[in-house]
DNA sequence: CTACTTTTGTAATCCATTTTACAGAATTTC
DNA sequence: GAAATTCTGTAAAATGGATTACAAAAGTAG
């Protein structure tokens, strides 16, 4: 965890790339859309045609197996892209985008984008450092999920999304995002049982506090320790 | 696995984008270099300066904890470019790359591909390709690592392996990378004892036959009922 | 060819996590 | 605001795989 904060999330915003004068002419091609929560934006096996951007709400990309499991691979928030980014690849998606609230996301073909991305090295370039890093933020997971247990991924878990997902109230800093038990063991690579059962235990030592879903930090020290 | 075959080696070779006349220019920041088996190419923590080609041999890309434990992410083959790939990002490396027989690996300075890239959007398309596909070769992992046991895991290793480096000989279809069991265990996420165990099993059922640690493949078809 | 090192086979024990199985709490819907 | 649904807590039983612990085999070096 080299780059802190809000690094990664800030440094990629790929709209910031285009001039004023092409985000106009840009237009023409960003398509808005609404999608409600636990809406799908694709899922497996759809063909793999566009590109998006996350204006405004939450959105997991997730993959399912036959059997219905699923494992969260990363959450995104406002100003993130994303729709699997190897390019120009005609093969259809093998992960799910869902919204995890009701979300504003704009969309754009893949051909359109190609065609703008030619004309600027900046785009390719900083796509390629998105990528990189996605690369190496699920190779940390693989290493996650292999040598370290149940507690050790959830405590690391909290504090990637209290430092990804913030947000300060007067009652303390909070993730600012409403997760299901469900969906926190889908994100930690665990059973729903034994994430209630862990997240209580912290509850319990208290290191957070869970409000209406939320979850605030109480000890970090105490985390980063489990955390190990 | 739906590109069968070596439609992801063959497709990649970046070097082939080059021109005749551009390879001759290359000439000068392309240096060769000999390693040695088991010698590495670099490890976690070095600084992130350089790009690297195989020309020759076999090299494993590895995650390695504190503790010594090691998960082998991918096996390269002659033709493949490693070396974190997210360009221009000056963080340390977080894999090793480890040569698993004497190679021949050509390198170059990230810099110097940078520029080569920004008059060659085609150069940065293909790499952003190449990625993409890593991505999403490491989320299957993630995904078999979760939702499949042992034995499925390593049907599906051997079977990719039969895929990516196979070798036909009198005797048959075989793996043409020496692997010791220790190598297996690493790139199936289990211990050695178990991969040892589940290997004979498969040799027992008449699934594969090993001789001089070449795995030659005997039956397919229940290889692939093991991999569901 | 002999000694040394590395790799392999096997099996008993242990343990973290899943599975199964409910009951109670909280939310959403009508 | 009652009924239906979806989430949460807990705990006993089952289990897949890691750990431990050697001995045998194969490979390598002197």
């Amino acid at each position: 965890m080299k780059h802190t904060k809000l690094w990664y999330l800030k440094k990629f915003n790929l709209l910031e790339t285009f001039s004023a004068e092409e985000m106009i002419s840009l237009k023409d091609v960003l398509i808005d859309n609404v999608v409600k929560k636990k809406q799908p934006i694709y899922l497996a096996g759809d063909p793999d045609e566009n590109l998006y951007f996350l204006k405004e709400g939450r959105v997991k990309i997730s993959r399912i197996d036959e059997s219905g499991k699923e494992f969260t691979i990363i959450l995104l928030e406002p100003g993130e892209i994303f729709g699997e980014l190897g390019l120009f690849d005609d093969s259809p998606r093998e992960t799910a985008a869902i919204a995890l609230e009701d979300s504003i996301i704009c969309m754009m073909k893949r051909r359109d984008f190609e065609k703008y991305a030619i004309n600027k090295p900046e785009l390719s370039f900083k796509l390629n450092k998105l990528m990189g890093l996605r690369l190496r933020q699920i190779e940390s997971r693989i290493e996650e999920l292999l040598f370290r247990d149940v507690p050790s991924r959830l405590a690391r878990l909290l504090l990637r999304l209290f430092e990804q997902h913030p947000r300060e109230t007067t009652n303390g800093t909070r993730i600012n995002i409403k997760l299901s038990q469900q969906e926190i063991a889908n994100l930690v690579g665990a059973t729903r049982e034994m994430t209630s059962m862990v997240l209580n235990s912290f509850k319990r030592s208290g290191l957070i506090r869970i409000e209406s879903k939320y979850i605030y930090l109480i000890d970090r020290k105490e985390l980063e320790k489990i955390a190990r």
